[in-house]
DNA sequence: AAGATTCGCAACCGCCCTTGC
DNA sequence: AGCAAGGGCGGTTGCGAATCT
């Protein structure tokens, strides 16, 4: 038996709103103040719409302080660090349990609201940002340690705490240029803090979401070209803690680095995605 | 010029969380 | 503790506008 719907869905008007409504409603608000009860708000200010309807349009549309359009670059870069630092933090690398808390992320942009961010990252940003990096290379195309995993580990578990303006200089990597074709090389090993920070469980398709919401989930904050995974150490751990010990998450695992070359059994792999 | 397709975004849906009883 | 109601939020939809063919 579902829930109770919060209003007569027969008697509410729905779909865009009028200037009349718009205008009822911004005058109720400004004669009563902070609204302290929304589903009984359209019946008291002589609206014909659904409580949450109302405060939506209050939220994203009326409201005195709201911006609409004209992102700045600015808040396109904050957007899209903010996506990635949260989403890597709140979730995990699976697509059914991937959430992005946008009103977090709306929350550090004054006048803008979720969802609007929302949109406009759903519209404009995530095409920029997924674009082949060949056109727009924002770091250099290199990233790769062969032979110094604990060097690598350091400095990505030095980014828990980042600065939105200053990104760590990665002079201590030594760099090659791979072969960027296919969007994957599989060369060493490295370890993203991030991962696996939260007890969900794992995806059956996750093998295949690694160039998508697995790159977002694992990226870090600095260098969103390059993308890290766990190593087979604390990769192993990882997997243990997400599927409650199963193990049956680590054959998955197993099977996905097999697809792209990587020997799960290898404790220094490490591959990246640009 | 006109039909098809894509884009942008306001609005809705439904689930989860919080709060009060 | 358990329940119900309201608030909050992410995902999705619908539709008008813009662009393409």
């Amino acid at each position: 038996m579902g829930r109770a719907p919060c209003c007569d869905k027969a008697n509410v008007k729905r779909g865009p709103w009028s200037p009349e409504e718009d205008t009822t409603l911004k005058d109720y608000i400004r004669r009563h103040g902070t609204v302290s009860n929304w589903i009984s708000l359209p019946q008291k200010a002589g609206l014909k719409r659904c409580g949450k309807s109302c405060r939506l349009r209050w939220l994203n549309y009326l409201r005195p302080d709201i911006k609409h359009g004209g992102y700045s670059e600015e808040e396109d870069n904050i957007i899209c660090t903010l996506y990635k630092n949260i989403g890597s933090r709140q979730s995990l690398i699976t697509s059914l349990f991937y959430v992005i808390r946008w009103s977090t992320i709306a929350s550090h942009l004054p006048g803008r609201t979720d969802n609007d961010v929302k949109n406009y990252w759903n519209t404009k940003l995530k095409k920029k940002l997924m674009a082949p990096a060949t056109t727009t290379p924002s770091k250099p195309n290199y990233l790769l340690n062969t032979n110094s995993n604990n060097q690598i580990h350091q400095q990505l578990t030095s980014f828990s705490s980042p600065s939105l303006t200053d990104p760590p200089p990665l002079t201590n990597l030594y760099a090659t240029t791979p072969e960027m074709d296919n969007h994957i090389q599989v060369s060493d090993f490295s370890y993203s803090p991030d991962f696996g920070s939260d007890n969900q469980k794992q995806d059956s398709n996750l093998v295949y979401e690694l160039g998508s919401l697995t790159s977002q989930a694992i990226s870090n904050l600095y260098y969103p070209n390059y993308y890290y995974f766990t190593s087979s150490t604390t990769w192993s751990n990882d997997n243990a803690t997400i599927d409650n010990g199963s193990g049956a998450s680590g054959e998955e695992y197993d099977s996905l680095f097999k697809e792209f070359g990587f020997d799960p059994s290898s404790s220094s792999d490490y591959f990246w995605i640009a």
